[in-house]
RNA sequence: GGGCGUUUAGCUCAGCUGGGAGAGCGCCACCCUUACAAGGUGGAUGUCGGGGGUUCAAACCCCUCAACGCCCACCA
């Protein structure tokens, strides 16, 4: 069948669009990096989804906005290249696959040994990995899937292996006891990031501590009683005249009768609580902090799972909450409780597990990130890497220019597992980059591996060096280190500011020197029209994949741009991507119009001095267009780049241009109709360009009728640019008048209720010589247009018919006779409201001008323009109070 | 407790370094006019959160109050 004769249907079907393209573009090598007019590369790094993951309107909106950058850059000629990847997600994927050999098999990961366990992992990330990958696809993703990376494949790993060694044998990495978040079930450390605070209801408990050989008591509130077997020091403050006494005394702990001694630190707030404080160093971080000071003793009470261990006593193995009502039983019973006070308050939970996090003092590795921090602050100072929006920079300045050192040890099995081998006879330590045959100091065969493996964010942390093939020489060389890296661009959410771009710069710095990106786009969070969090308890999570199968791919990706610029939030509303899937539908029927006539067209555009004024002004209005979505996209300004569009295509192409042509091809005019054509197509291609990085699929369907046989497709042709051969200013605004008027003709139509079959009689009156011409030339458009029988175009000053409805513009006064037709005070009430209005216009610039302190302070340009403006709505106002004096 | 942000038309949001308040959707009226009813033409709608200040001029800059949202922070 051929595709320029066949019949198009009336409504555009995106899924077997869709269907279509991808592999072809895939076949064609388009998503591949290819040398192009600029010199440029432009990189993309795209942030790795969860292994475990499915696509999720986050995802659909972070893509989106890759997506557009790299298609636009590629067609602007920069030799792009976009990096996707999956993440290993350690803790979500082992619970996953924990959670399914429990359900199938009923045997935990201790019943099957790490080797046999993490075999089982691997085996579920072959069959179930690649899932979020196909949902991906779905957006039409133009990425070079030959650079895919898991980050656990080898390079990853390899990487990994290299980063933690040096890093280690410059005494960065360092192994300590120190108190951490626990999380009892993972039971596992996770880093201080992981943990959220969540609003708890609590209370204070207010307990007595006996003062040893003294009849005083001291009165401690916590929220926690059950920890006070852990207790190893009372502290007041020593400023404190209450307590200040007892400092070198002895306390009693209530229950374990432990002896601990009464302590002065300047923490202890004197305000707060009792004043009194019970120090427990090894289950609160101040009080850890406070035992370092006053060299405490660490106890443990808990268990890894949460549970209290034998220094609970009699409370052993029961978790801390039960614990903590027994324990308040307890204490009640003996007296040893004088109040409670209710408490809402905010209590650490595992980010994965929901669970609360027991801080805990346990044996642990940590990354010295001081200096890499503080590079890494520069490197957004001196504006070597810049955020778009700016604003971001706060968030991220927040968390490095106080780092914290960074656990990264999880006591998990899926993983890169820490470099690091213990010798079983010598006992040395040391890190190596590959599986060691013996230990370098005793060459003893009999050596351990660290059990531990590495915060999931360690390796992310390196995913722009590894994804290129860092460290590895070869990789590096095949995927083309050098030309690549630095990235261009990172476009990411605000929510792992910390996580993830933060690691990155240090790290990535670090190694290379380089900062790994040039700018970093942060996007807003996709949430529900009213503004909240989509989520699966309330149940308002739009399903990106489901939106693609009702609307289509583009229909999506073109409203998730149109949202996206630098605010924080997208507020999805579903009708909002059905207008975008209409306007889409109208771009398909403009195509439908045009395509008949396209056998007139002619290869290249015609010569200018061929152009009609609607050739040179479409031709200007595109040229404004295009220039105005470049700036965008290089600003990340994706929605004004996509209105710009939009507005252009709907309002000026279809709206005024296509409407203009119908004229000239119902007309026996074959060299008019084979000028036109030619625009038009010109026009349509440049749209269909402008469009692409938004709406690939459909565009790319149309292009395959309107390139010539030796163009490229679409996806690989090029984007417009601003062409200063191709400004026509004056026929610019002449059409803007012509346009102006032609709307009044028609507003004067529906004031009077006239069918579009009612033709009627218009005359012109106006002074302005080269509208006049203008409008004489363009009468039989404006008879079209605006559904005129007949015209007459005269001076200003000649006689005005009577009974006539009648606007005015600045320049033109607008009659139409319709005796009998009109009801007279109708008319008089729509003319008295408009003078009303006119004069409100006229009002504003006029009183500005009476002002002198204006005329003298505002710029001169400020000033000419507003007189300009006063001179206009004066002109339009004497015509429209003219020609009220002739009603009555 | 600290920080960031938001508040503009019924809804979702633009509004760049101060110079006549905008878009989309929705709404109203009339229309199946030969690309498109997923359409056409025309229309209505706002004390730009409140109060003060700077300025010839404030949605925009400064101060202040209020509401909402997010992030960070040691669970007395």
């Amino acid at each position: 069948m051929n595709e320029t004769t066949q019949e198009l249907t009336k409504v555009f079907s995106p899924a077997e669009i869709e269907k279509k393209w991808y592999p072809i573009w895939m076949e064609n090598k388009s998503f591949k990096p290819k040398k192009g007019k600029k010199k440029e590369t432009f990189t993309i790094i795209m942030p790795p989804p969860n292994v475990t993951g499915k696509l999720h309107m986050g995802h659909a909106l972070d893509q989106t906005c890759q997506d557009v950058l790299i298609r636009h850059r590629r067609m602007s000629g920069y030799e792009t290249l976009w990096v996707p990847g999956v993440d290993h997600a350690g803790i979500s994927t082992q619970a996953v696959v924990e959670k399914k050999i429990y359900q199938e098999e009923k045997k935990t990961k201790h019943d099957l040994g790490r080797e046999a366990f993490v075999k089982k992992i691997w085996e579920w990330k072959e069959q179930f990995g690649s899932e979020i990958t196909h949902q991906l696809k779905k957006i039409g993703i133009s990425c070079d899937w030959d650079y895919f990376t898991f980050t656990m494949d080898d390079v990853p790993n390899q990487s990994v292996r290299k980063a933690f060694v040096q890093l280690y044998n410059e005494g960065l990495i360092y192994q300590a006891d120190y108190i951490v978040n626990w999380d009892p079930i993972l039971q596992s450390a996770i880093s201080d990031a992981e943990v959220e605070h969540k609003e708890v209801k609590g209370a204070y408990y207010f307990l007595k501590y006996k003062v040893k050989d003294s009849d005083e008591t001291l009165e401690v509130a916590t929220t926690r009683p059950e920890t006070l077997f852990g207790d190893t020091a009372v502290a007041v403050n020593p400023a404190d005249e209450r307590f200040k006494h007892l400092i070198g005394k002895t306390a009693i702990i209530p229950l374990c009768e432990r002896e601990v001694t009464i302590i002065g630190d300047e923490h202890v707030d004197i305000e707060k609580g009792t004043g009194c404080l019970k120090v427990t160093p090894g289950h609160d971080f101040n009080d850890f902090e406070i035992g370092k000071r006053h060299n405490l003793k660490i106890l443990n009470i808990l268990n890894k799972d949460g549970t209290l261990n034998e220094n609970g006593m009699e409370f052993q193995g029961l978790t801390c909450a039960k614990a903590r009502k027994k324990v308040v039983e307890k204490l009640t019973e003996l007296n040893l409780l004088i109040k409670t006070e209710e408490v809402v308050h905010q209590v650490g939970h595992g980010q994965r597990s929901d669970e609360i996090v027991e801080p805990m003092v346990s044996k642990q590795w940590f990354l010295n990130v001081q200096d890499m921090a503080k590079v890494a602050v520069e490197a957004i100072e001196s504006e070597k890497t810049k955020f778009f929006p700016k604003t971001w920079e706060n968030t991220y300045f927040s968390w490095l220019r106080e780092p914290k050192n960074w656990c990264i040890s999880r006591q998990l099995w899926w993983g890169h597992q820490i470099p690091v081998y213990y010798c079983g006879d010598c006992k040395n330590t040391w890190a190596n980059e590959d599986k060691p045959s013996s230990c370098p100091k005793c060459k003893s065969t009999s050596f351990e591996q660290d059990p531990d493996v590495l915060d999931t964010w360690f390796s992310s942390g390196l995913f722009p060096l590894n994804t290129l093939g860092w460290p590895n020489k070869e990789a590096m060389e095949e995927k083309r280190f050098k030309d690549f890296y630095p990235t261009a661009t990172l476009v990411t959410g605000f929510d792992i500011i910390f996580f993830w771009v933060a690691r990155m710069m240090m790290m990535c710095t670090k190694f290379t020197g380089k900062v790994p990106f040039d700018q970093i786009y942060i996007h807003g969070i996709v949430r529900d029209k009213q503004g909240r969090k989509m989520s699966k308890s309330l149940g308002n999570g739009i399903d990106p994949l489901e939106l693609i199968e009702k609307y289509g791919a583009d229909a999506m990706r073109f409203t998730l741009a149109a949202g996206s610029g630098y605010n924080r939030g997208l507020n999805l509303d579903p009708e909002r991507i059905e207008g975008y899937r209409n306007f889409i539908n109208k771009v398909w029927n403009a195509f439908r119009f045009i395509q008949p006539h396209l056998v007139h067209a002619q290869e290249t555009l015609p010569s200018p001095n061929e152009f009609t004024v609607h050739d040179k002004w479409i031709l200007s209005e595109l040229n404004t267009v295009a220039k105005s979505v470049n700036e965008s996209l290089y600003e990340y300004r994706f929605d004004d780049a996509s209105s710009a569009i939009y507005q252009f295509v709907y309002e000026v192409f279809c709206s005024w241009y296509i409407e203009l042509s119908k004229n000239i091809f119902n007309s026996e005019n074959d060299n008019a109709k084979v000028i036109r054509a030619s625009v038009l197509k010109y026009c349509f291609r440049e749209i269909l360009a402008l469009l692409h990085p938004f709406i690939p699929y459909i565009t790319e369907e149309l292009w395959e009728s309107l390139k010539k046989p030796n163009e490229p497709l679409l996806i690989d042709w090029t984007f417009p640019e601003f062409n200063d051969k191709l400004v026509y200013t004056r026929e610019q605004e002449s059409m803007n008048k012509f346009i102006e008027v032609i709307t009044s003709v028609r507003n004067l139509r529906a004031s009077v209720n006239l069918k579009p079959k009612d033709e009627i009689n218009v005359e012109f009156f106006t002074d302005d010589a080269m509208f006049a011409e203008f409008l004489y030339s363009n009468r039989a458009f404006m008879k079209d247009l605006a559904r005129i029988s007949a015209g007459k175009i005269r001076n200003k000053s000649e006689a005005k018919p009577k009974k006539s409805v009648m606007a005015a513009t600045s320049f033109c006064e607008i009659f139409v006779p319709l005796e009998g037709l009109i009801n007279l005070q109708e008319q008089i009430t729509r003319i008295e409201k408009e003078i009303a209005k006119t004069q409100k216009d006229y009002d504003i610039y006029d009183r500005k001008l009476q002002n002198e302190k204006f005329v003298n302070s505002a710029p001169a340009e400020v000033v000419a323009e507003t007189k300009q403006k006063a001179n206009e709505f004066k002109e339009k106002l004497v015509s429209l109070q003219e020609s009220l004096a002739n009603f009555q």
